[in-house]
Order: structure tokens, then sequence, then C-alpha cells
DNA sequence: TTCCTTGCAAAACATTTGCATTTCT
DNA sequence: AGAAATGCAAATGTTTTGCAAGGAA
């Protein structure tokens, strides 16, 4: 890792080294605040900002990218070897991945068509996870009200 | 559309036709701040929150519906007939829309097998465009170090 | 030594909300 | 009258940046 940074003009420190581990070892999906709460836990000095100019170059260098759902927060995914969308649930906002190879190739093929070059596909299908659903069937019968406000 | 937002239980007001009609007037991919100014151009009363409360109100009628991708701002896309993707290039940062009707049952599948109620589904192409692809190809010769930086 | 990094504080931004006032129905 | 909408100012919440001090190469 240490000599990976170094090819691409980056110093290793022992902050970027947990940070780095740490983002790793969280799996996928992870916020500057939940990486800043994990990354205080091991070393408590370790400032705000570092975490967050980490999580950037992960990016930059490739190892992860940015993940967007509109919900204010931004979140960052470790590069995957496979291709993979998102399902959102809209109640407890947790992410599920699921594989999207066979779908890839047509977005290239649409693209092509559009004479638009192609560099990411991000599929998102927003809806609700099974536990939201059965959490949701359980409460209508006491809190039908509250439900038309959520809609 | 007043009859339609008092069966909401909504009022209209000169105000809220005003970015009403400025908004169906824009095309697609408004911010909030392109809508206050296009607004602000026949009514330089109206306020800031007024726009953007209208704008969240025009989704939660359902007319239109928040875009994000992940540049910090929240655009807005009214409600189209026909389901469509975005081809959002990283050069002019423009957005494109294509048809999408194919895939979408392709990914009914895909949630149906993961146990996943769907609710709407967004698919982005990152990439370029052929404008920005022949803008860098002219580049390129007198340019090359910037090359390597915004890559 | 040189350039990169860090931490802190503060800035910059976009999004939301509180509230008194005005406007619809 | 009663409910909703407006405008302004201020609060939020998150992402970014400036800068002096410290550390890696």
């Amino acid at each position: 890792m240490r000599e990976f940074l170094r090819t691409k003009g980056f110093k290793m420190t022992p902050q970027r080294e947990l940070i780095f581990k740490s983002f790793f070892a969280m799996g996928k999906h992870v916020s500057v605040d939940e990486l800043y709460d994990k990354v205080r836990q091991q070393d408590s000095s370790i400032g705000y900002s570092t975490v967050w100019r980490n999580l950037k170059l992960i990016c930059k260098v490739g190892l992860a990218e940015e993940v967007n759902l509109g919900d204010g927060v931004t979140r960052y995914d470790r590069a995957t070897e496979t291709p993979h969308g998102h399902f959102y649930c809209i109640d407890c906002r947790k992410l599920t991945e699921f594989g999207m190879d066979n779908i890839v190739g047509q977005l290239a093929i649409i693209s092509r068509e559009n004479d638009f070059v192609p560099s990411g596909f991000k599929i998102e299908i927003q809806g609700r996870c099974r536990a939201c659903r059965d959490k949701r069937a359980g409460e209508k019968t006491t809190a039908e009200s509250a439900e038309a406000q959520r809609a």
C-alpha cells in the first residue's frame, strides 16, 4: 500500500494507515462520520478533515467511489471486482447490493447508440426491503394515519 | 392545476403559479437556484424558501422527482410518461436522457429475486459526451499535463 | 530540505425550519 | 374564520478550505 501510494505521489502516515485499514475493514457504504467514529476508537487524536481527506484520496487513487442517494450523506463504496447496483430501502435507508453483469452489456449498447463513451454505470432501485415491509404490515393496524403522511 | 392541488389539500397562489409554470417551462434537471433565478426575473419579491418549498411540493404531488448526481446539488426532474435513465458527462456535467423501458423489466425481475419491492429505478451512466470528447482531443496536444490532473 | 499531511477552526454551501404576516377558500 | 402559504432570517448539516505545525521521503 505504501508502495502503491508512492507511485501516485502520496506518502504514508500512521493516521492514513489506520484510516485505510478501517475503511477496508468496515465493508461497504461507509460515510465520513461512520469512518471517523470507527477510527476514533483507536486513535482519538485524528481529526475529521483527515478522515475526510483520506476518504477522498482513496477515491482518487481508484480504490473506492462515492455513492449518493440524495439523503444528504455521501457514502463511500470500496471498488469491487464485480459491478453491482444498489437496492435502497426508503424506510431503513440501508443499501443492499446486487450483481448487474447482465445489464451492463445493455447499458454499453445504449451508450454506443447515443454516442456516449461510458466510464461507469450506476443502478439504484428504490423500494422496500422485506424487513421494512413486515414492519409496516404490523404497524398499519395501529397507525394508519402516519402512513399517509410518510407517503 | 388549481383544481388538482385542491384535491390534495393545497392552495394556489400567484407565487406558486409562477413557480410551477417556470419549472415546467424550464425543461429538465432544474436546481433550486436555477429556478429561483428564473422566477426572480418575473417577480423579484419571491423568496428562496418559497421556491424550495414549492419544488418539494411538486415532488410530493408526484409531478417531479429529485435527481442526485453527487455533485452537491439536488436537481428536480419533472415526471415523464416514460421511464428514463441519465447520461452524466463527467466533463460538462450535462445530463442527457435515454429510454430504459427494456431494462426496467429486468430490474423488476432482479428485485423480485432479491425479495425487494421496487418503487422506482434509477440508472446513471457516467462518461463523456461527444462534444467533450472532441474538445479534449483538441486540447490534448497542448495540455497533456492538465489531463493527468483531472483524471 | 522539500513536499505532503495533519488538526483545528472557520468558511462555504446547500438544505431546512421558525415565526410573524399575508393570502387563499 | 381557519388553514395554508409566503418571506425573511436564522439554524442545520455536510462538505471544504486556510493555515501553522509536524512528519515522511
